[in-house]
DNA sequence: CTCATTATTTAATGATCGTTACAAAATTAA
DNA sequence: TTAATTTTGTAACGATCATTAAATAATGAG
């Protein structure tokens, strides 16, 4: 059966190449800099992962999975709701100026860069805004019945809404260098609720 | 002076190699496909063009050339203010919608796989941010004078929040099959005005 | 120890990448 | 007609692409 034991940890071989496609995207990404950045040698690293368009879809699982976590919590988390919503809006921002590089949300760079032929990334990215969209409907629902959000309309419509505003301020975070684009969009997107 | 006359026109050669990078992306367009769908040779491309990158610069201005003044007709056209901002987003719809391989928006797939990392496109892309933000404030000022938009925000608020609605959109139009979940984006916006 | 199994390392695969060199063709100026 | 200039077609450039073949190493089972 189990022959030589594999000399490193699988998660620490995929957030290592998460981070190599967040910076340069899937097809910007080489094999060569996928092995310097796990550590990997090539035989191994298509020994344990088959192609680099499997390890593409394991790592964008795996950033999904971390996203989808961070999100739900800050839409968890106390106070009041549209702090929340705030919340999350201030975190890409964050996330989006943290570094120099502008590496935005892997997410929504697979969705651009493959979503319109590739239909595993496609369903992937499908899934990803389905969740993102369950959690919103959660806590527009519970801003409705606390009176903080409008009652004029249905919370999927507000989820969806919500949801596309922060896409979009995710794309602006990419390109536009006055941050202050990005903070009235969240003002602009509090305001409607 | 003047050698051998040149065998094809600029802009359409152009217009191929637009649709080429909009189809593909940049990275993942080869000079081969752009020889082959603008009918120019690889030395009669190089000549011209310089490099696919610069070609690429060439094509992306193109595009958003074309894309300002649509969008620019749209909002400068006849009805109600927010007719014609649901007018844009319909647009776009349609314009996801139309082939089967979901190209989006050239600037906003530009701004994603190169905007981080390319200075030059993401000037480029910010200068078009910059003028489609400054054609919704016009019609946020109409629509507030009018009565129409509401007046408790500022417009050039107005203008960021539904241009990252919009971008949102655009977003979700690469990737989502449920028509319904784009449609409860516009009434949504369309509504927080 | 031996054997089967799996991982690692290294070199190499054919393909394709963007780009260029070069000669032939087509034009204008003299 | 000759010279200068520009475009065109073709062939090739070295580099890099993703992937694999093959040999070696390390483990557990019998």
């Amino acid at each position: 059966m189990s022959g030589r034991p594999r000399e490193f940890k699988d998660t620490s071989v995929i957030d290592a190449a998460m981070d190599v496609f967040w910076k340069n995207g899937f097809e910007a990404s080489s094999a060569q800099e996928l092995c310097e950045q796990t550590g990997l040698g090539r035989g191994s690293l298509y020994n344990a992962f088959g192609s680099k368009h499997e390890l593409f879809e394991i790592a964008l699982k795996r950033y999904q999975e971390i996203g989808i976590k961070e999100q739900v919590e800050i839409l968890g988390g106390p106070g009041l709701i549209k702090d929340r919503l705030r919340s999350l809006m201030e975190w890409a921002i964050q996330e989006d100026f943290k570094e120099t590089d502008r590496r935005g949300c892997l997410t929504i760079n697979s969705a651009i860069e493959l979503g319109g032929k590739d239909p595993t990334v496609a369903a992937l990215v499908d899934q990803h805004i389905f969740n993102l969209e369950q959690a919103l409907c959660h806590v527009m629902a519970l801003g409705q019945r606390s009176g903080e959000i409008k009652s004029t309309r249905p919370v999927l419509e507000l989820a969806r809404f919500f949801l596309s505003s922060y896409y979009g301020l995710r794309v602006l975070g990419k390109v536009v260098q006055d941050r202050n684009i990005l903070l009235d969009v969240v003002e602009g997107t509090l305001a409607a609720l």
